[in-house]
DNA sequence: CTTTACGCCTGACGGC
DNA sequence: TGCCGTCAGGCGTAAA
């Protein structure tokens, strides 16, 4: 479900009411998300310690405090929901958190399970499988139509599948990898090792402008994505290829086509985007 | 090394 | 009404 902007959404939604304030108690009623949640970890690293920062990497959030991290990952189907105290507990709310100073809770609902909720202990975050070899994110002045082009060489892969590998950046999925190659021209199946600098340059400033858009507009809710006060996003009202087979391109006018590329929709304007390296 | 396919799960929807 | 296949915003892993 959340790529970079809804993640980002929910971590600055969340961010005032856990900032500074503990977790008291973790009711974990169901432990087997997409990896087993460490329970025991957690409690003993994470509760009634203050946060000391609400942080993001990629899709990642982590909360930090003295000795550790907790990371979360929403998978596909993962919300995060601030709650009052004793309120209703919903079918697939896995994990609450209970925050202190009367802050409420804080729930973890995945229908799915894709999620998962970790922790990480030390200082720094990075050092952890999941963060270890991300590649930069995309409004840091490492992504770059000349980083895009270096890494791309020899790659033979589809440019949209290459935009959606976490370890080339973080950030765009299926959605916005979608958007930002309709705004750069580009075909998504054009193999990635072929696009030329000049198309990268383009492809990392409309990378970034999408995702900054979406961001400004709270994400995109197409289905169930909703942040931690349960509001929906608006960026799906500017979505100009996703999910639009069969409609007219707003640029040209032309139908826009979509193509099973690596097991996933991939919905582009056969006119605007072409396969020119 | 790169590339591709699968599976993890639940739920919604369309066709029969 | 039920059953079956397909699809869904992610991503690690195994296999080729």
């Amino acid at each position: 479900m959340p790529e970079l902007p809804e993640v980002e959404t929910v971590r600055r939604g969340l961010s005032p009411h856990l900032l500074g304030k503990g977790i008291t108690k973790l009711e974990v009623r169901r432990p087997n998300l997409r990896w087993e949640i460490p329970v025991q970890a957690l409690q003993t690293g994470l509760l009634n310690r203050p946060i000391k920062t609400v942080g993001r990497r990629g899709k990642y959030l982590l909360l930090g405090v003295k000795g550790g991290w907790a990371l979360l990952h929403l998978g596909m189907s993962g919300h995060l929901r601030l709650a009052s105290e004793g309120g209703p507990v919903r079918k697939h709310d896995h994990v609450t958190f209970h925050l202190s100073d009367g802050e409420g809770v804080l729930h973890f609902n995945d229908t799915r399970r894709f999620g998962a909720l970790l922790w990480i202990a030390g200082p720094d975050p990075e050092v952890h499988p999941l963060l270890a070899d991300l590649g930069p994110e995309p409004f840091s002045a490492a992504f770059s139509g000349a980083y895009l082009y270096k890494r791309s060489r020899g790659r033979r892969l589809a440019v949209k599948n290459f935009l959606m590998d976490g370890r080339v950046a973080v950030g765009a999925g299926n959605i916005y990898a979608s958007e930002a190659l309709f705004r750069a021209g580009i075909h998504p199946s054009l193999a990635a090792g072929k696009v030329s600098l000049k198309r990268y340059k383009h492809l990392a400033t409309m990378a970034r402008r999408v995702l900054e858009q979406a961001l400004e507009q709270g994400g995109t809710t197409l289905r169930d994505f909703r942040n931690s006060e349960e509001k929906p996003g608006y960026f799906q009202h500017a979505l100009k290829v996703y999910g639009r087979e069969g409609e007219a391109c707003y640029q040209c006018g032309s139908t826009i086509e979509s193509l099973r590329i690596g097991q996933r929709s991939s919905f582009y304007c056969p006119v605007c985007q072409t396969k020119r390296t």
